[in-house]
RNA sequence: GACCCCUUCGUCUAGUGGUUAGGACACCAGCCUUUCACGCUGGUAACACGGGUUCGAGCCCCGUAGGGGUCGCCA
């Protein structure tokens, strides 16, 4: 154990690009990554396209994406494990000229054969191969053979766990398990093994999923004469029903997050308060998170999607957000809306009013929608709610007020002084000018303040409007 | 089925033998207010069950139940 303490810390993502960066990869990629800075390591990333038929090019570039949009930068480039499938046979190798593999001639017809068998006498469905001590000179010949590891029948395997613990189990629950196929190419458990050996990983931070395929990759580590990593396995994210995250699920996507108007950094908390958690704190920056996770304070239990949480996460990250960057996301998000005039003008009353608008919008689409009225042209659309505001009698009141607000500079303090005193001069209550005001500046009830409305869309928009709404 | 893991309000969690079991989201009531939000105040709501150990258990041990995961020449 000399040297751990100087050891650096090195982490890895280990995602297979099957096409989507799913939520729960992103919380994994989240805790390695803050796991790594935390104590001054790194994170590394490495794809696992092994599996050449379901992978592509397309679906490696969704996960770079999605991990480049939650901040999670690396330290390396990425390591494809296909490049290394010669290293992984050498391995094997090593491994059966060393007696610790062997090679089985085994059929699938005689492993499903056995594992029938041993379903119907309510064993474990472990395989025996009888290769393990049989002599090579009775294979057929020319017929096709894998590598099995020659794993301990005695005794017991314990993973030291950082999230669950020590677990342990009895090596006579574990078979033989193949390390590399008949066709040459390694298996997943043995693959995984060797790459983060040879990348230098000290941690192994997964889903739980990978919990009990632990003890095999141990045993491989054990018969390579290798160090193997800590592991901290932790609890998968189960959908809001408490079942396993699926298609029926909804969103679960990364990208899926993105366009429905989730900020990053937002996601990215409501993620590390779920299996973690830091006193009453709800709220992290990306530096509080650095300086405050650790492994050991990851909980052991799965946890659900809750929606409602991320979206009011997601509220917080959004008032906190530079108004520049959400005017850009709201302009980019209306250019795909038909019916808008988009131009300077437009994109000018937006930046104005972004600070109260994200006031009370929870996500971008929500910041989008709310922003959408600015870049009407006349006439503006009604809702029905807002149509009912502009009586015949409330029209008439809206003359009177445009006539006011005209008097005025059109600054905040200005028009809120202007439309005051109007209310005061004709007896009527704040309220019941406001509203009917608001309909006919926005076509909706609901909206920021209205001085603040009045001041974005700029004398000449907003007279031209109540002028239309009044006619 | 075998093996492994898990179990505090509806949800996410704090809690490491002595607490009125805390916070957040959601929900309800009220305040603020030019609408809606935000914000503020208050409220409903949890230690899965059964045995131990202990003066004392949400915390330790053992069962039970429930949930999850793994058992591929997939990753």
């Amino acid at each position: 154990m000399a040297g751990t303490q100087a050891m650096t810390v090195r982490t890895r993502f280990a995602p297979s690009p099957t096409g989507l960066l799913h939520i729960g990869g992103a919380r994994t990629a989240l805790f390695n990554y803050l796991f790594a800075r935390h104590h001054g390591g790194q994170f590394l990333l490495r794809i696992e396209d092994t599996d050449r038929e379901r992978s592509t090019q397309e679906a490696t570039q969704v996960i770079l994406d999605g991990l480049a949009w939650l901040g999670l930068e690396t330290d390396q480039p990425p390591v494809f494990q296909s490049t290394r499938q010669a290293r992984h046979a050498e391995v094997a190798q090593q491994m059966l000229a060393a007696g610790r593999a062997y090679r089985c001639f085994l059929t699938s017809a005689e492993l499903d054969r056995m594992r029938e068998q041993a379903k119907a006498e309510g064993r474990g469905l472990r395989i025996e191969s009888p290769w393990r001590d049989r002599d090579l000179a009775e294979a057929p010949q020319g017929a096709p053979s894998v590598i099995r590891l020659r794993a301990p029948r005695e005794g017991e395997t314990v993973v030291h766990d950082l999230v669950q613990g020590d677990v342990r189990v009895a090596n006579a629950e574990l078979d033989d398990m193949i390390i590399l196929r008949s066709d040459g190419t390694p298996t997943y458990l043995h693959a995984v093994v060797v790459d983060d050996h040879d990348m230098g990983i000290t941690h192994v931070i997964r889903g739980d999923d990978h919990l009990t395929n632990t003890f095999r990759q141990v045993q491989v580590y054990e018969a390579m004469g290798w160090k193997p990593p800590l592991f901290g396995h932790v609890p998968l994210i189960h959908g809001a029903d408490g079942a396993k995250l699926s298609k029926r699920h909804g969103a679960q996507s990364v990208t899926e997050f993105r366009t429905m108007g989730y900020l990053p950094e937002a996601l990215c908390n409501y993620l590390l308060r779920l299996g973690w958690g830091h006193g009453d704190t709800e709220i992290f920056s990306r530096a509080e998170a650095i300086s405050l996770f650790d492994i050991d304070a990851v909980g052991r239990a799965a946890s659900r999607m809750d929606y409602a949480k991320l979206a009011h996460v997601n509220g917080v990250w959004l008032r906190a957000a530079d108004d520049d960057r959400l005017a850009r996301e709201v302009l980019e998000r209306l250019a795909h809306r038909p019916g808008l005039a988009l131009g300077t003008q437009a994109a000018h009353r937006i930046r104005v009013l972004i600070p109260h608008l994200k006031e009370r919008a929870k996500t971008l689409v929500e910041l989008t929608d709310s922003a959408s009225f600015l870049a009407h042209p006349l006439p503006l659309p009604m809702e029905p709610k807002a149509a009912a505001q502009l009586s015949a009698e409330n029209r008439l009141m809206l003359r009177e007020v445009a006539a006011a607000l005209a008097e005025t500079d059109f600054s905040p303090a200005g028009v809120d002084t202007a439309l005051r005193s109007y209310a005061e001069r004709t007896g009527r209550k704040l309220g019941t000018v406001a509203q009917p005001l608001r309909a006919a500046l926005t076509g909706s009830t609901v909206s920021p303040g209205i001085d603040a409305v009045l001041v974005a869309l700029g004398r000449d928009e907003a007279l031209a409007r109540i002028e239309a709404a009044a006619a």
